[in-house]
DNA sequence: ATAGGGTTAG
């Protein structure tokens, strides 16, 4: 008797008086924000004084003040794990409430293995679970988590009788979600009463998070029948229905919050932003945005998404630069708005300004900056990002390695990009296009074929991009039959049905191999209209096999359907010019200058010491452009000891010929090798990317110096490699 | 005494 009202006095003094609950659960906060090593050092320390006070003094807590301090050492992210088990551990007969909260405790750390072995010793010293014990347990389950353990888990559920408490239906749905098991997590939704709209949440955020979006929506007309959704709910389906573009769910959820039917909060408006700027209403979204009292990061962020959306990328600079903080996702929906307008060295500008303004970036925002680097063919910077990569800790996930597979191969680097491939850790079927798709555009068509025989032992399913990449391999290597062949494959064996990229590379294919007749009946029996592309690639077949006629009939097809296209008019003149029909060429001219039609100009990008480097033809406002044009004649002079002939079959201006062979040797791809050669030590790969197709004359040029400088050349144009070593060419003059 | 679901970007 006496010693009962003993201990009391010590649990009332404990919490109640001298250290009030209050302040036990708000100081971690305080301590979070001076950035403690320990948050939770004091309060922590207070109450284990306590607690070694009371063994001194030989008083004998009860059951309420042990869990009173083990429920402190359990708090969410302030706990104290080892201190709880050792006060746990002297407790004799530990009640249900204990060992649930022990268990909630570890499913919180970052060994939520540890809830498994207690709760079976919990089942060891014969204590039954309760109701609340599984959340708790489940809780602690992610998706790094063995499955089994979900099954296990589940399989006890039943057998103690509580697979019919919504809440703990609850937590197996979420879990099932997470590992991925939404047929499982479905399973469950379907036996449960469904009373409450976070068992639904729970089931649509699962659909969400799996990308299963119209499941989502559908879920959510069924719940609006059954139950009355809440705020988080409207969030879920604005988000799903935002990845579906549907303006009317935005439109619907809209009118619910101004009904006044669930009121609003912040996030709620930020989805309601996010879901009128992914449908392209800007306009509305500005206008919610501008109706918030109070606005987070996320909210400008979802703003500034929605003017790139929009194309008004400038727009959307002038909102982020007015944000009052920007974190690791706005620099980066920046960023991505440059990249999608291919302003790729803006994208390098924004990343430089990310960094001087201190804010770290994450994997997303490498992914962008990669991705920059694979357009601008920047392998320098590349692999710095990577090593800086590396450096940040940022994990290097499948989306990284992807990135840098693809960058690679947009530098020309065959062996690094495969290398990446193989040190993957895990692999989806992008990885595994991007290896088709790059070997074949690097020339290697049979490795290219090679992986997707790879592709399809380890069951991963290509999609239409993949096919692209097959048909392409057979192109680049001349392989005909197996072309034909996978074209009807892809439909028969994987369903998808070819699209005009794919039609286009039947016409290429066919076309190099010299089949122009089979090319045009292909063309002519295409389900969808042809369009520029396809009969582009019809033209170039004409340039290589000297096909005045056919070239003619696919220039006036692609001329019909965009007269401007100064390309098209390129490409017959070319066509002219190799089958020596100079009356046509002449006449061809007058109208080009007649009409005023414009040539895209060429230009060539090549990286060096860590700068980008421009060139347009006759370029002279390179800083070093003295040196390039000394450099240039030297090579000429080589050249001419090589015994080369400039060919200006290709120029195209009526110029003299004297001019021709001047412009010529002045191409932009010329500029950018003479500033490679005299920029570079002997041993160093020069990479030059191109944006249109190179010139015969430059082609050969580059064969030669390749192997009078005794150096590899690399030229990515518009649609493939040239690897120049040792005056061969990958391409094997076919491009 | 103890439970559950949410927004921005590849």
């Amino acid at each position: 008797m006496h010693n009962r009202a003993v201990k009391k006095t010590i649990y009332f003094i404990s919490v109640s008086t001298a250290y009030p609950i209050r302040s036990l659960h708000t100081a971690p906060a305080a301590h979070q924000n001076l950035g403690y090593p320990f948050q939770n050092s004091k309060t922590l320390d207070q109450l284990k004084q306590i607690h070694s006070l009371a063994i001194q003094k030989g008083l004998a807590l009860d059951v309420s003040a042990y869990s009173k301090i083990i429920s402190f050492c359990c708090a969410k992210d302030a706990g104290d794990m080892d201190y709880a088990r050792h006060v746990f551990d002297t407790i004799l007969e530990p009640n249900v409430f204990l060992w649930n909260t022990m268990i909630k405790g570890y499913s919180q750390t970052c060994y939520p293995e540890y809830a498994i072995v207690l709760y079976k010793k919990m089942l060891e010293r014969n204590v039954k679970p309760d109701n609340y014990t599984f959340p708790f347990l489940l809780k602690g389950f992610n998706r790094d988590f063995p499955l089994e353990c979900g099954k296990g888990t589940h399989a006890h559920i039943c057998k103690f009788g509580f697979d019919s408490n919504e809440f703990v239906q609850q937590s197996l749905i979420h879990v099932y979600c997470l590992s991925g098991q939404i047929d499982m997590a479905r399973l469950v939704f379907d036996t449960s009463k469904k009373s409450e709209a976070v068992t639904w949440n729970t089931m649509i955020s699962g659909y969400n998070r799996m990308g299963q979006f119209e499941e989502s929506r559908k879920l959510f007309k069924e719940m609006e029948k059954r139950a009355l959704p809440t705020s988080v709910t409207l969030v879920l389906v604005l988000s799903a229905c935002s990845e579906l573009k549907d303006l009317d769910a935005a439109k619907h959820v809209h009118q619910c919050i101004q009904d006044g039917r669930i009121e609003s909060n912040l996030t709620l408006n930020n989805a309601l932003i996010d879901i009128y700027a992914a449908c392209g209403q800007v306009n509305v979204a500005l206008g919610i945005f501008i109706s918030m009292n109070n606005r987070d990061v996320i909210s400008w962020t979802a703003l500034i998404k929605g003017y790139i959306n929009a194309g008004q990328v400038d727009k959307a600079q002038r909102y982020f630069d007015l944000m009052p903080r920007k974190d690791s996702v706005s620099w980066t929906a920046m960023i991505d708005g440059y990249l999608k307008t291919n302003r790729f060295k803006d994208v390098l500008l924004l990343f430089r300004e990310m960094q001087a303004a201190n804010v770290e970036p994450d994997k997303f925002t490498i992914v962008s900056i990669i991705t920059a680097c694979a357009h601008l063919g920047a392998l320098e910077l590349g692999e710095w990002v990577r090593t800086y990569t590396d450096k940040l800790n940022i994990d290097c996930d499948i989306h990284v390695g992807n990135a840098l597979i693809d960058m690679y191969f947009k530098c020309g680097d065959v062996e690094k990009a495969t290398r990446m491939f193989h040190r993957m850790p895990q692999r989806d079927k992008f990885s595994w296009t991007a290896m088709i798709v790059g070997l074949a555009t690097n020339g290697r068509g049979r490795e290219a074929l090679n992986m997707f025989a790879k592709m399809l032992n380890v069951s991963e399913t290509p999609d239409e991009i993949t096919y692209i990449g097959v048909l392409s391999a057979c192109t680049h290597s001349g392989l005909v039959n197996e072309g034909r062949s996978f074209f009807i494959s892809m439909t028969t064996q994987h369903g998808i049905v070819p699209n005009v990229v794919h039609y286009g590379c039947m016409v290429d294919l066919l076309g190099r191999a010299g089949l122009l007749k089979e090319a045009h009946k292909f063309i002519k029996d295409m389900p969808m209209k042809a369009n520029t592309i396809i009969w582009g690639a019809l033209l170039a077949a004409c340039r290589v096999h000297k096909d005045v006629e056919m070239a003619e009939m696919a220039a006036k097809q692609l001329l019909q359907l965009e007269p401007e296209n100064g390309a098209a008019y390129v490409l017959l003149c070319n066509v002219y010019a190799a089958c020596k029909k100079w009356d046509n060429l002449r006449e061809l001219r007058s109208v080009i200058m007649e009409r005023g039609i414009k040539k895209t100009p060429g230009c060539s990008l090549i990286e060096m010491n860590g700068g980008v480097h421009e060139f347009v033809a006759g370029d002279t406002s390179h800083p070093q452009s003295q040196e390039i044009y000394l450099k240039l004649e030297e090579m000429t002079e080589n050249l001419k000891l090589a015994g080369y002939l400039p060919d200006t079959s290709e120029v195209f201006l009526d110029i003299s010929e004297k001019e021709k062979e001047k412009a010529v040797s002045r191409h932009s791809e010329k500029l950018a090798i003479a500033f490679g050669l005299l920029s570079s030590g002997p041993d160093v790969v020069i990479r030059i990317v191109k944006n249109l197709r190179m010139c015969t004359d430059c082609h050969h040029v580059a064969k030669l110096l390749s192997s009078i400088y005794e150096r590899e050349l690399i030229v990515r144009d518009r649609t493939r490699f040239h690897h120049f070593r040792q005056g061969s060419c990958s391409c094997k003059d076919y491009w």
